[in-house]
DNA sequence: ATGAAAGCGCTAACAT
DNA sequence: ATGTTAGCGCTTTCAT
């Protein structure tokens, strides 16, 4: 079995006693320059590494983050969960990911599996099915440091880090209908999402704006926020099969625009000719599909960056944290074949 | 600041000693039922959780895992890591994620990081820049689990889990000559690693099978497997500039496959009028493409569940482990428009 | 049936 | 300049 060195090890083998070895280790000034050199070389030699649980246990920390998304088989999330870990690394952090597949019953255990495992702070992205808040209030009034990002808990004061949702939205249907559509249909995640909310809100303003007459018949919530496929179908399927069929769909989330891309094909349906897509992916390859596809791309990887330096810095505060900030960054709206007019 | 409670709170609460307590806790016969109930109820009451940190110091175990793969960001490795987390999570063991972007000095630096974490095991894919394989060596004869995975280390006598990569070529191979194409281009990655050298020599021998002549012009490796994408375009551009240009492209690599259709898209080459196209790749929007690809699929979900099954059983072996295996898992050839005949 | 104390690896307060 | 020791949370051996 493999062992590894401890101070101990050193301190025996130079006939020090382990503190004088922790000292030369940790540079301490009060260490003669010739012990503190044997030491280095020594542990060097040896390659020695301090054992971080015992430090962790010292001061009381377990230097993980623990970080709560949908699914990282989602370009959105594996981007953040990217800039998470680029920061989590560099700060001396490990990140412990976990996945609610949108529901919210694991979302709660996956909670309380990454308290058991004594994370330092939480990174959440709400379930789209999560109504229930209490356990994150009951943490957040505890002093447990958390921050979410995209999904944010609307009534928690934390800190939150989103994607302007509203502005990536009313853009994006802004220019379906410059682009000559009428009948913007909006295919978007469960009600319970403020990200819905909000994109919804955009979706109505860029109609408002443009004069253009708001049918709450062509608004669709998938609520498993396309886990599944069936849902996404039979949203489809009603708004094919409406008397005035719409002529374009927004669509409001990752999962869902491939999915509809998907079912759209299945039934025979052209885009654009039949009828025009645009929607909410950070897929990278969207270009590459047929036809190309119009996005509305978040900033997912800064997203995760600036959300964990704000949940590392409340963790490492002295004092309590009372003052919390949301930060907002702006979307990118990359036109393609896919919402244009033939 | 954030404080949970421990087993000192429960016995200070309750007038017993921490041993007592720590017996009642985990069930101990020699404690009396009355005391028992107290213990769990009240430890149920605060919502008590072991300290991990405590019980990994304890019995010299971090629990937890370390990967290291090319990218997070490739559908093959993201389907691969949850497979490892999947199993991961029921042991009780969490994940610790790196990422080598192809270079061989980050992996090193990984395999570092991920030792002076002291993780339990190593769970490996080796970058397509490595060539080095001693600081490997040097652990696995020290004792300490190593399991590789997808891209394994041929000398290294260790557990492995990989695609049945030879098939797989060669079932692609043989499907796009089947389907009527005589000149067929092999891109893929670095040769240093195994997998390359699986997949030239399917690629081969269904060549040699349908007696169609082997060019090796046709060959174009691209050491960093697809991350830059200069090198993907100028290995492109060479075998179209060939006198006797080749009429498919079978590609060996998850993302030189998308690199490869982004780059004929941009070259305005079409897929498959002017080029068939098939590919690894474990994308699942190929179907959304133009054209729909014709993939090699990994079953990288369960190799990456296999892998870590295989890692534990070392890790928590009482004996030395001397016996070691490599597993090999079937791929699934899926035909799409991106090579048929027109 | 319960308590006292040692020990896991490390740091830091307290000797000397 | 270096050594001794307590303590972080928990389990476990040894007492009682």
């Amino acid at each position: 079995m493999f062992q590894a060195y401890t101070i101990k090890d050193i301190a025996k083998a130079l006939g020090l006693s382990t503190s004088t070895v922790s000292r030369a280790l940790n540079g301490s000034y009060e260490i003669g320059n010739e012990t503190k050199k044997l030491v280095l070389e020594y542990a060097e030699k040896i390659n020695y590494r301090p054992n971080p649980i015992a430090l962790s246990l010292k001061d009381q920390k377990s230097h993980s983050l623990g970080v709560v998304v949908a699914e990282v088989a989602n370009t959105y999330f594996s981007q953040a969960i990217n800039g998470i870990e680029s920061i989590a690394y560099n700060r001396g952090y490990h990140v412990i990911i976990t996945q609610t597949h949108e529901s919210a019953a694991r979302e709660s255990a996956n909670v309380q599996h990454l308290l058991s495992r004594h994370v330092d702070g939480l990174l959440v992205s709400l379930s789209s099915e999560t109504t229930d808040l209490t356990q994150y209030k009951y943490l957040h009034e505890k002093g447990f440091p958390i921050v979410f990002f995209d999904r944010v808990a609307a009534d928690i004061d934390t800190h939150k880090v989103t994607a302007d949702n509203y502005k990536g939205s009313f853009e994006a249907t802004e220019h379906l209908i410059n682009s000559g559509f009428m009948q913007i249909a909006h295919l978007t995640n469960s009600a319970n999402l403020m990200i819905s909310q909000k994109r919804l809100e955009g979706y109505k303003d860029a109609l408002e704006k443009h004069n253009v007459c708001y049918r709450p018949e062509l608004i669709k919530h998938c609520n498993h926020g396309g886990m599944i496929q069936e849902e996404v179908e039979e949203a489809i399927k009603e708004l094919l099969n409406l008397d005035e069929r719409p002529d374009a769909i927004f669509i409001a989330s990752d999962r869902l625009t491939t999915s509809c891309m998907a079912i759209l094909k299945k039934f025979k349906v052209k885009v654009p000719e039949d009828i025009a897509i645009s929607g909410f992916t950070n897929s990278d390859v969207a270009e590459l599909f047929d036809p190309p596809l119009t996005v509305v791309r978040q900033p997912a990887f800064q997203i995760g960056q600036i959300a964990t330096e704000m949940l590392i810095k409340v963790i490492e505060s002295k004092y309590p944290v009372t003052e919390f900030v949301t930060e907002t960054l702006d979307t990118v709206l990359i036109k393609r074949a896919s919402s244009e007019k033939v």
